[in-house]
DNA sequence: AACGCTTCTTGACACCGGTCAAACAAGTGA
DNA sequence: TCACTTGTTTGACCGGTGTCAAGAAGCGTT
């Protein structure tokens, strides 16, 4: 986990976050005079389950998992963030340690971001305090859609949906943006029932090469 | 669904409110203005999934249920709403339709505050998007428990928790706070399967008579 | 090109939990 | 109190998914 300048190609990732986009150019600069940049590994931890947390986490570029573990040692992924995300933003306000930790799942660049610093400013800065509260209420609904996935569909079902929301609707094809192995985390499935999903949906017309996934008939697939 | 008074015991249950508690005498006098008060049936509903919700819902007695729907009619419960607790606040903020249907689950008391008032209010008064933010964060972490809770346990696991979590420590036994029915749909189950975890606990020491929980031996359970 | 590592796939199997049906209990109203 | 409705339990069955183990494919390194 090494320290690194904030690039301009960073800042504009910033900028086109959801959380970053509404503030004037003046707050923006503020937060970031708090930010630290660090490059990280595959699987290095940002924080751990229990733990302390006082910063914000940024996704510059990469990805990282936030998993939860029980008391077996199994694990399971409560969200996963890419590019242009923020985690962690709840530790600030609700005291009380880390429920999850937060690992990168590639390699990836990752901004911290002072949560004394983001709370203050929360709550002296109306656009900044604006820009939490939709964060927050986008968060809790991408929770609210994996509970309601997970308690209504099957695994196959759950993969003609991922499929479907990441084709392009012009584009009969697309390559997964992570490892299967992650997919297979997101979606709360073994990594091997995530390949059975997969080889049923064969006989929708969908091709899986690779990460190169390739859809025949939309339709069926709607259909499942 | 008759429309009724804000007595001073609702007033009192406003007030203990997470959310309100910490707001001064006149935000909280303010919201009440743009307030009505409506009393409930059972499966009465507040909203229905996919329909444009312009109010916040507040619960001065009873219970409400947020489900949704799958296309096969099946439905799933992805929160429980009990007294003084709050819905519905996401749909303020993100310009869509709900993405869930709200529907008592008992006889009800419900408040509904006026959304645009508490959306002004939120851009205004720091005290208010504090407050919101907080609650917002309580919330996520709330859905994110039940969505790990889903992934890491068992059926029979879930319920010792529940149980675990609703008796009192000083206490040997206690009282469901509502149906199996309910409960079974809170924990992702169908109601047979709750009765069959009541029945596996049962060799641990948990003994169910109607709504009346007793447990004789709580290191067994926390074991499970 | 050959090696070694990781990721992915496939098969076998067990088990959890959903569903249907029927018996049973509890609550409600006349 | 009885009849009726609604909620709960139990049994039988079966489909879905996790787990273990083995093999295949992919990928980077030398």
């Amino acid at each position: 986990m090494n320290t690194l300048q904030l690039t301009s190609t960073d800042r504009a990732t910033l900028m086109r976050s959801r959380f970053f986009a509404r503030l004037p150019q003046s707050t923006f600069e503020d937060v970031l005079n708090s930010a630290s940049v660090s490059a990280c590994e595959e699987r290095d931890v940002l924080f751990r389950q229990d733990e302390d947390v006082d910063d914000v986490f940024f996704v510059l570029s990469g990805l990282v998992r936030l998993c939860r573990m029980g008391k077996d040692g199994r694990e399971a992924d409560v969200a996963l963030f890419s590019e242009g995300e923020m985690l962690a933003e709840t530790a600030m306000f609700l005291r009380q340690r880390a429920t999850a930790s937060a690992v990168a799942a590639k390699k990836s660049v990752i901004a911290r971001l002072n949560g004394g610093k983001l709370q203050h400013l929360a709550a002296t800065d109306h656009e900044v305090a604006q820009a939490l509260i939709e964060h927050l209420c986008y968060r809790g609904k991408m929770t609210e859609d994996l509970l309601a996935e997970d308690r209504l569909l099957t695994a196959t079902q759950r993969v003609a949906n991922f499929i479907l929301s990441h084709c392009p609707k012009d584009s009969t094809s697309f390559r997964l943006p992570f490892q299967k192995n992650i997919l297979a985390g997101k979606l709360g499935l073994a990594p091997e029932a995530l390949s059975r999903a997969f080889s049923t949906l064969r006989q929708s017309g969908v091709t899986v090469r690779g990460r190169l996934i390739e859809i025949h008939d939309r339709h069926a697939l709607e259909r499942f």
